[in-house]
DNA sequence: CCATATATCTGACTTAAGTCAGATAAATAG
DNA sequence: CTATTTATCTGACTTAAGTCAGATATATGG
C-alpha cells in the first residue's frame, strides 16, 4: 500500500465529508434541529420502538426520551406502549409527522438527483456503478473474523445456512450427519471463526484435526449477498495461519463439483487435487495443500 | 435517471456518512474538541492567515477569532500580524502544535491505512480506482455554467490560459489577434460562458453573431485537469441552446488539427464538415450545425 | 414470589457551537 | 486628508447536544 494510494482515500474522505454536510444542512431547512430531524427519519413510516432506535443511532437513553419528547409535544409522534413488552415503546408518525417524514425523504431523494442529473446518461452510470464499487469494498474492508465456539447461536445459524444452501445445490440434496470429519466421533473444530460485516454473521469456516500432521478446512461458508468481497479468503488465510501455528505441515478438504467457486479458490490459494482421501458422499474432489 | 440509481446514491450516502463519522470520533480521542481539532489541522505547518482560514471552513469571524484564542493559550499557535496587510494576522503552529498536527495527519492516514489494509492488493487498487471515479463525476456534476463580461478577469483568465494553450499545441504557434471572428471589428460575443468547479473558473466558450441567421462557436477552452468530465459538452449544449433561443439556424466553427478531442467532441454533436467558411489562418477544418 | 435485569423517564448538569451587535485598527478610494 | 471598507476582536447571548445519577415500571429466571 503505497502513500499515493492513502492520498487517494484522504482526499476522496475530504471532498465527500464536505459534499453530505451539504445533505445535513438542506435537514436544517426545514426549522429542525438536526437531531430531531433525523429521530424523525429514523422512525419513519413503519414505526419504531425507542429500544431499536436506541441501537441504530447510538443515543443516550435520557436524551432519546426527551427528543422523542420534544416530537410528541410538536404533534409530530405518537408514543404508546408495545402490547408485547410493556417497557417498550413505540414511536409512530401521526399524519403531520408523515408530511414531514415525506419532506425529509423528498430532500434525501433531490440531493442524490442533483448529482446525477447534471450529468449525461453514461456517465450517470458509470456514477453509480463506482458508488457501489466503493460502497462493497468498503464493506470487505470492515469485515472481521472472530473465534467463537462451535455451539455459539452465530455459528450455529450460520450451519444452518451452509446445509440450507447445499441441500439445494447438491443433485441429491444434503445431509451434514453424513458429512462428519473423520476422527473421534463429532470431534469439535480445532478453530471455528465466524466472518462479521457490521456485528452480523456473514460466513464461517472450520479447522479439524485429521492426523498428528495434517488438518482438515470444513465448513466453508459466505452469504450470497456477501460473495465477491474476497470474505472466503480471509477465512481460508486465517485458518491456515491456525494450522501453521499449531504445527501442522498439511491441509487437507473435500468439495462437491457444483462449488465452482469454492475450487477456483482453492486452486488459487495453492490447494491441489490429490486422491479420495475421506468416504465423504458429497465429495467429488479433494484437495492438499503443503503448509510451507 | 430511475428511482433504483436514486437509490444506489443514497445508500451510498448514508454508509459514508457512518464512516467518515467514525473519523470525526478519532479526532475527538485527542481531548480537543472537532471545531478547535479542525481549526489546528487547517492552519497547517505552513501557517496560514485568518481570512483564507474563515473563507475555507466558513466560521463567524467572532467564533473563529475565541477558537484561535484557545488554541494560542493552549500554546499550540502563534498569532502574528501579516507584515503585508496590517489587519489580517497570520496563525503558525508552535513545535507543540505541529507534534498536534502530526497526531491528526497519523489518524487520517491510519483510517484511510485501515480501509485499505485489509483489502488484497487487486480490490485495493479497485477500491481506489472507484473512489477516484466517484470523485471525479461528482465534481464533473457540481460544475457550473455563468454567462460574464468577456472583459471580466474571470474571462480574460480563461482566455489567457487557451491562448497559451494553442501556442504550445499549434505548429506555428499562435496569435490571438489573427484569429479574431468577422464582422464588425472586435465585435462582442452575444454570450460568454465560465465553467466553475467550486467557484473557480476550470473552461470558457463563446457564442458569436456570424450572419443574419447563422452563429459562431469559438474560445471553447477546458483546464487541463477537468477534462474527461464532459465540461465541454455542456458548453457547447448550452451554446447552441442560447442560439436556438436568439433564433439562429445554424451554427458553425472552426478547429485546429491539433485539436483532436474538440474535433471528437464536434463530431458526436452533429456538426459536419463543411469548405472553408473564413481565413482564420490557424483553422485546418471547418463545421456547421443546423439548429432543428 | 423474589431477585435481578431491562426499558424508559426525570432532574440537574456540562460543553460545544454558533450568533449578533458593536468596537477597533489598518487599508483604500476619492 | 476623509470617508468607507475590510479584518479582526470583545462582550453578551442562544441553542443543540449530550452526560449522569437515580426513579419507576415491567419482564424474566429460578
Amino acid at each position: 500500500m503505497d502513500q499515493e494510494d492513502i492520498a487517494h482515500v484522504r482526499r476522496f474522505n475530504r471532498s465527500l465529508t464536505r459534499r453530505i454536510g451539504a445533505l445535513d444542512e438542506s435537514y436544517l431547512g426545514r426549522g429542525r434541529p438536526l437531531g430531531q430531524a433525523r429521530l424523525l427519519f429514523e422512525i419513519g413510516p413503519d414505526g419504531c420502538d425507542l429500544k431499536s432506535l436506541r441501537d441504530r443511532i447510538g443515543l443516550d437513553s435520557g436524551y432519546l426520551s426527551r427528543l422523542v419528547g420534544l416530537l410528541v409535544e410538536h404533534g409530530l409522534v405518537d408514543l404508546d406502549s408495545d402490547p408485547e413488552d410493556g417497557r417498550r415503546r413505540r414511536a409512530t408518525l401521526t399524519a403531520a409527522g408523515l408530511d414531514e417524514w415525506r419532506a425529509y425523504d423528498e430532500l434525501s431523494d433531490g440531493f442524490a438527483r442533483s448529482l446525477l442529473a447534471p450529468l449525461d446518461p453514461a456517465r450517470r452510470q458509470r456514477l453509480v456503478g463506482a458508488m457501489r464499487e466503493v460502497e462493497r469494498l468498503v464493506a470487505a474492508a470492515s469485515i472481521e473474523l472472530d473465534p467463537v465456539s462451535p455451539e455459539s447461536t452465530e455459528a450455529k445459524a450460520c450451519l444452518a445456512s451452509y446445509v440450507g444452501e447445499l441441500e439445494g445445490r447438491f443433485e441429491n440434496g444434503f445431509d451434514a450427519a453424513k458429512s462428519r470429519p473423520r476422527g473421534p466421533a463429532s470431534q469439535p473444530p480445532r478453530l471455528f471463526l465466524i466472518a462479521r460485516l457490521e456485528g452480523r454473521a456473514v460466513g464461517c469456516g472450520a479447522l479439524y484435526d485429521f492426523d498428528a500432521s495434517a488438518g482438515e478446512i470444513k465448513r466453508m461458508w459466505v452469504a450470497p449477498h456477501t460473495r465477491g468481497l474476497g470474505i472466503a479468503r480471509r477465512l481460508l488465510d486465517a485458518l491456515e495461519s491456525e494450522a501453521r501455528g499449531a504445527g501442522m505441515k498439511r491441509l487437507l478438504l473435500d468439495t462437491n463439483r457444483s462449488l465452482t467457486e469454492a475450487m477456483t479458490l482453492y486452486e488459487k490459494s495453492g490447494y491441489r487435487r490429490i486422491a479420495r482421501y475421506n468416504d465423504n458422499p458429497y465429495a467429488d474432489f479433494w484437495y492438499e495443500k503443503m503448509l510451507g
